[in-house]
DNA sequence: GCCAACGTTGGC
DNA sequence: GCCAACGTTGGC
C-alpha cells in the first residue's frame, strides 16, 4: 500500500504542534465530520501529514506521522468516529502560509483551499512535493 | 425526502 | 466582529 498524504489542521490555541513535540505523540481525536472521518479511517500506519495551525496562524507548522490507525475515538461511545495516534516529525524550516499557498496556482486544487472547514484532508504527492519545496525542502 | 433555519468553523 | 461555507436538524 502505497504511502498516503493528509493536512491536519488545529488551531494552536487548542492543540499546538509545539504541545505535539514536547508530548512525544498524541491520539488524534474529537472529529465530528463524516467526511474528515472517512480521510481519519484511510490513514495507514506510516502515512505522514502536515501539521496546520488555523485561525491565529494560519499556517503549515510541521510534518506528523500516523503511528496508529484505525482507532475508534476514546470520548465516543456509538463507535461512529474514528481517531489515529500521531507523532512528530519534524518542524518545517518555514511554516508554509494560507497565503502562500493561495499565491500558488499549483496549489490552487488542495483540499484546504476548497473545503477550508474540512478538519482533515488528503494532500496529492505532488502538492506535498510543492509545499516542502516551500519550506525550504 | 425536501428545504429552511440554525449552529459552527474559519478566513478576512 | 463579520460573513461565507458547510453540516445538521426539524417541520412539513
Amino acid at each position: 500500500m502505497a504511502k498516503r498524504l493528509w493536512l491536519m489542521k488545529s488551531e494552536p490555541e487548542a492543540y499546538s504542534f509545539d504541545r505535539l513535540v514536547k508530548e512525544g505523540r498524541t491520539i488524534w481525536d474529537g472529529v465530528r465530520n463524516y467526511r474528515a472521518r472517512n480521510n481519519l479511517q484511510a490513514m495507514q500506519v506510516g502515512d505522514e501529514a502536515f501539521f496546520y495551525h488555523s485561525v491565529s496562524d494560519k499556517e503549515i507548522v510541521g510534518i506528523v506521522r500516523i503511528v496508529a490507525a484505525g482507532l475508534a475515538d476514546p470520548k465516543d461511545d456509538t463507535g461512529t468516529w474514528a481517531a489515529v495516534e500521531i507523532e512528530p516529525v519534524r518542524k518545517l524550516a518555514h511554516p508554509v502560509s494560507l497565503a502562500a499557498i493561495k499565491a500558488e496556482p499549483s496549489l490552487a486544487e488542495v483540499e484546504l483551499l476548497k473545503l477550508s472547514r474540512l478538519s482533515v484532508a488528503e494532500i496529492r504527492p505532488d502538492e506535498w512535493k510543492k509545499i516542502c519545496a516551500m519550506a525550504g525542502g
